[in-house]
RNA sequence: GGGGAGUUAGUUCAGCUGGUUAGAACGUCGGCCUGUCACGCCGAAGGUCAGGGGUUCAAGUCCCCUACUCCUCGCCA
């Protein structure tokens, strides 16, 4: 027997043709004379019919056959419009028009069982829900479910849309080493010791930032590259220990021509795998404004319940202001964020008390609320009793709040303020419904967020620290502040948005050795540790490096929003679970003593 | 490292303020059935209540520890 078909092939127009099926056994229905059949590979189902009449052998093995056997039938396609009803005694429509092939069937002549299959830990469905330990631990059966094999086909043709778009656009597809030199700063590494250098080691890329400027200097001009990374940080649902990014890196560019070529990209990628016209050029949103409104530097825009900044307010009133809290928080250099929840989305004082334990689970004091009445009063509130009328209003009047709508406020340490409203808002948007728990809910928000600063300061050390990296061309009008005020210093710096996920960002790159040496210095980084730490990027800017900059996309998170999925895991083969761990293969493992021998390395972990 | 949720049949779950034999659905196995399509009907098997310790006359249920899974803060330039 030679397969004819694929499962998901026949239709109406192929009836009274003789084919071959081969595939698993979905489903089975028997009837005890005729025996119903879902035959299921990756194109599809289709439906095949034992008959005793038929063939007698063929029944008597469908009568064994159980589920996930995989087996492979001959016979002949057969209309499932009018087939005698016994019961009904005339000819009743059979037809399935939830199944692709549903206008037909294949009516077994011969069948073979080329093997057969313990019954499953779970059931291959889409109705089956199993845990997704148990998914994990039998990825390999998970794989098979339709959902599933969606999605990495919807990855298959990112990337052959990708490859086609970018070579389109003159780009060079360039390989970088996974294994290469441990570098400072940014990502924790993963570490691989060298067996032919002892007590030496290499570090997975994080990235393959340094190489890929390092192509430009060589004059290759436009590179991209689908490409893994790797980075030993703590896991989350849009985060696996070992990724993708499509990564692009241009010389002679500005940052609207890294703009143009990624909107181009996301246009066609959209449009062909979602039929879904994304109109370009994205939304620019100041990197100030987006941490102003929305608490971070990738906000979803899909719904409202902006933050309002208060902190100017309450200094304004000074020791007046009778909201003593706030005010201290104010002196202490924090500041006041506030949201509103309109009336027309009222919060049960129980769904509010839940808000509150679901801000202190980030380390919030506290969620301080206030309703809004008929005059702009405040009920409901602590705060109702102290406050000065006059800031309340102004309160009101900033937050364009009405009557019955609902104020929740944090103060606190900037950072920490941010962070808990940035989450709040999101959290809230899902109770409410404005947007679904998870999915686009068919809404599309993409935008760059632009200009942030190129500097943190970093409260620990109290030093600034890089806020990207260390290679991010200042704007011009900027790079007077370098020394005397470097919070000031804003960056050619970007990333791409979309629904609240950083689907990517890049830089421009300083290419300048003279504006270079000028940002170490501010980063406290001297001459020989910066000759240490990137001597060899140095070095290469010496030779005459063209202007360029790039970007990176996070092609799993697209693939994630491409295909609705819930979680990153459903859109990786074999993805890892938080704690890094493969519950199919066991890794990480235990190696023997001699292995660590070769490699010069000893654990410093007990043996159990 | 911190906070939260969870772990009961092969699977998904229920199991109240501790109380006699731990239930349901799906799956599995057996029987019946010529038009089903997540077929239907009848019947059966199936449990280390995650592991360990404790409180109690009595623990799936209360307490402590450990493991694992998920969400999250920190972290991810």
């Amino acid at each position: 027997m030679k397969r004819t078909h694929s499962c998901g092939a026949l239709r109406a127009s192929d009836i009274n043709q003789s084919v071959v099926l081969f595939g698993w056994v979905q489903n089975r229905r028997d009837h005890g004379e005729l025996i119903f059949i879902d035959l299921r590979d990756r194109d599809g189902l289709t439906q095949i019919v034992f008959d005793p009449n038929v063939n007698k052998e063929a029944h008597a093995l469908a009568e064994q056959m159980r589920s996930e056997w995989v087996i492979g039938v001959q016979g002949k396609v057969r209309s499932r419009g009018m087939q005698w009803n016994k019961k009904e005694n005339k000819e009743v429509s059979a037809t399935n028009p939830n199944l692709a092939t549903g206008e037909i069937e294949v009516v077994v002549s011969d069948a073979t069982v080329f093997n057969r299959s313990e019954t499953p830990p779970f059931q291959i469905s889409e109705h089956v829900t199993a845990s997704e330990e148990l998914r994990l631990e039998h990825r390999y059966l998970d794989l098979r479910r339709s959902n599933l094999q969606a999605t990495l086909i919807t990855r298959s043709k990112m990337n052959a849309l990708t490859r086609e778009y970018m070579v389109k656009q003159g780009f060079l597809e360039l390989e970088t080493p996974y294994m290469g030199k441990y570098t400072p700063g940014g990502a924790r590494n993963f570490l691989v010791p060298s067996r032919l250098n002892p007590g030496k080691f290499y570090a997975l890329a994080e990235s393959p930032q340094l190489y890929k400027q390092l192509f430009m200097v060589a004059g290759f001009d436009r590179y991209y590259q689908i490409v893994k990374c790797f980075r030993d940080e703590d896991l989350r649902l849009d985060r696996q220990p070992e990724f993708t990014q499509i990564d692009v890196e241009m010389s002679f560019v500005s940052q609207d021509d890294v703009f143009g070529i990624i909107e181009g990209l996301i246009k066609k990628l959209w449009g062909e795998i979602l039929k879904v016209d994304v109109p370009t050029p994205f939304r620019r949103m100041d990197f100030y404004e987006s941490m102003e409104k929305y608490g971070n530097d990738k906000p979803d825009l899909r719904f409202g319940l902006e933050h309002v900044v208060l902190t100017d307010l309450i200094k304004a009133q000074g020791a007046a202001a009778g909201v003593p809290m706030m005010e201290e928080a104010v002196e202490k250099g924090g500041i006041v964020k506030a949201m509103c929840i309109p009336a027309q989305y009222p919060l049960s004082r129980a769904e509010s008390d839940k808000l509150e334990e679901y801000v202190k689970g980030m380390g919030a004091g506290g969620l301080a609320r206030a309703k809004v009445g008929e005059t702009g009063e405040w009920t409901q509130s602590p705060l109702a009793k102290t406050i000065n009328p006059t800031l309340r209003q102004a309160i009101n009047a900033k937050c364009g709040a009405k009557p019955g709508d609902l104020l929740l406020f944090q103060f606190g340490r900037e950072a920490q303020v941010h962070t808990i409203m940035a989450n709040l808002r999101v959290h809230v948007a899902k109770k409410l419904k404005l947007i679904p728990e998870y999915g686009s809910g068919g809404v599309w928000n993409f935008l760059w967020v632009v200009n942030p600063p190129l500097f943190e300061f970093d409260e620990e050390t109290k030093t600034w620290a890089a806020a990207h990296h260390a290679f991010t061309r200042p704007h011009d009008d900027c790079v007077q502040y370098l020394e005397t005020d470097p919070g000031k210093v804003k960056c050619w710096r970007y990333d791409v948005v979309l629904n609240g996920f950083e689907i990517g960002g890049g830089s421009i790159r300083l290419h300048d050795p003279e504006v270079q040496g000028r940002v170490f210095k501010a980063l406290g980084i001297g001459e020989k540790e910066a000759k240490e730490k990137f001597g060899f990027l140095l070095d290469a800017l010496k030779f005459g490096a063209p202007p360029h900059g790039g970007i990176a996309l996070g092609m799993d998170r697209l693939a994630m929003l491409l295909s609705n999925a819930e979680s990153l895991r459903d859109v990786i083969p074999f993805p890892k679970t938080q704690k890094g761990t493969d519950l199919m293969t066991c890794a990480p493992g235990d190696v023997d003593e001699k292995q660590l021998r070769d490699l010069s390395v000893k654990s410093t972990v007990a043996p159990k």
